[in-house]
DNA sequence: CGACAGGTTGAGCCTAGTCAATGAATGTGG
DNA sequence: CCACATTCATTGACTAGGCTCAACCTGTCG
């Protein structure tokens, strides 16, 4: 098991409640790595909040073309829907705990998931602004940067994802992901401690590169 | 005036209600071409509705790099917010008519106010997919096929937005924009009747190319 | 230790961007 | 109504950032 994925017992994540005010009640499930926790064209019957490890967001073209739309993190909440059918399908990331709450038994919290969904907008929005304007390393900066604000522990960033899911983030190849991250070394920004841990060590400058 | 600019007047669009359910009442108001709606960093008061024309969603990089996050037509509700910032710049794009009701009396329809911003998060990650994966052609194609079904008559699209607008929208720049429009009518799948109108002579062909 | 998946590096190519010229459309004033 | 100005769109030539294909390296685990 690596480090970034610090498993919480089942039972004391029977009710996780987060800064965001969303109580969240109901069974902890593990998923191992790369296990689907709903697909896409499923019928939406539960939520799920995180509580340890990582989850993403995928969506496919016909051809196989990847790309993620959002990572989920310990506390982010997911699988809101308005309709009956899943948009998309999610994976979890490495091994996962997610407690799990039917939709039907949150709508009192209404409001709360309305937050979290209007969340998930801003980042969508702010993400399209990545993908449609900014370079790989600008990409790369504005993922480090905004990792570093969720998860990073004092200007280290551990990655829970591969290259692979960070490029289908990015709308880039794992190739330029790699090599980028090597050019944002050589600039001194970053240092990287094996490939799934990185320290920020000049984050002013990192964020400067997101222009 | 344009054809795709059909003005209406203000007071007959003192109530307006489309098929979403959302009775928007309020002032309508004129904005001329280019006219900001509101701008990043306002304070969010009212929210708006499309009666005529449209209107652009605006993010900029300091460099002047520019990302169009949406296009708001006829019928599209926007302006609704859940923290009193604006996260974006709005402007008209022609001429426009909004329809504009404070925030605060809208509460009580709080739960189509939420389908709309659940409606604006649908469009958002599609349109992630599109700026991550797909190329200049798979972007036009997915444009045109979009529009068509929101504002296509029997086939044809008037373009409410300039070259300039799409290529933002797109990610790209306005030379592809203009060189993958001339493309497709080689492929005979569009028709161009001047630059502000499109026809969609195999739109089934069109929606293929999206992959 | 050896095998394998995942990550890095290199060489060459291709899509889309840049810079520049031309053409079409819209608007203004004489 | 036409000459001119201005803005927007198209086309061409060239460049470059990121992709493809391929080899090599690294770290993780049996």
């Amino acid at each position: 098991m690596h480090a970034h994925q610090r498993m919480i017992s089942p039972l004391a994540a029977r009710a996780i409640e987060a800064d965001d005010g969303l109580k969240l009640i109901g069974v902890a499930k593990t998923f191992a790595a790369g296990q689907e926790v709903f697909g896409e064209g499923d019928t939406a019957v539960y939520a799920f909040k995180v509580a340890s490890g990582a989850a993403r967001a995928v969506r496919l073209l016909a051809d196989g073309r990847r790309q993620i739309v959002e990572f989920y993190l310990p506390g982010d909440v997911f699988g809101i829907e308005l309709g009956q059918i899943r948009r998309m399908t999610v994976e979890a990331v490495g091994d996962a705990v997610l407690v799990v709450a039917r939709r039907t038994t949150l709508t009192k919290d209404a409001e709360r998931l309305w937050r979290h969904a209007f969340a998930a907008l801003v980042r969508a929005e702010n993400h399209l602004l990545t993908l449609g304007r900014r370079s790989a390393s600008e990409r790369l900066a504005s993922f480090l940067t905004d990792l570093a604000a969720r998860i990073g522990a004092d200007g280290v960033v551990e990655l829970p994802m591969s290259r692979q899911d960070i490029a289908d983030h990015l709308g880039l190849t794992i190739e330029t992901v790699s090599r980028t991250l090597t050019q944002l070394q050589g600039q001194g920004v970053v240092e990287a401690r094996g490939c799934r841990s990185v320290r920020l060590t000049h984050p002013a400058a990192l964020a400067e590169l997101c222009e």
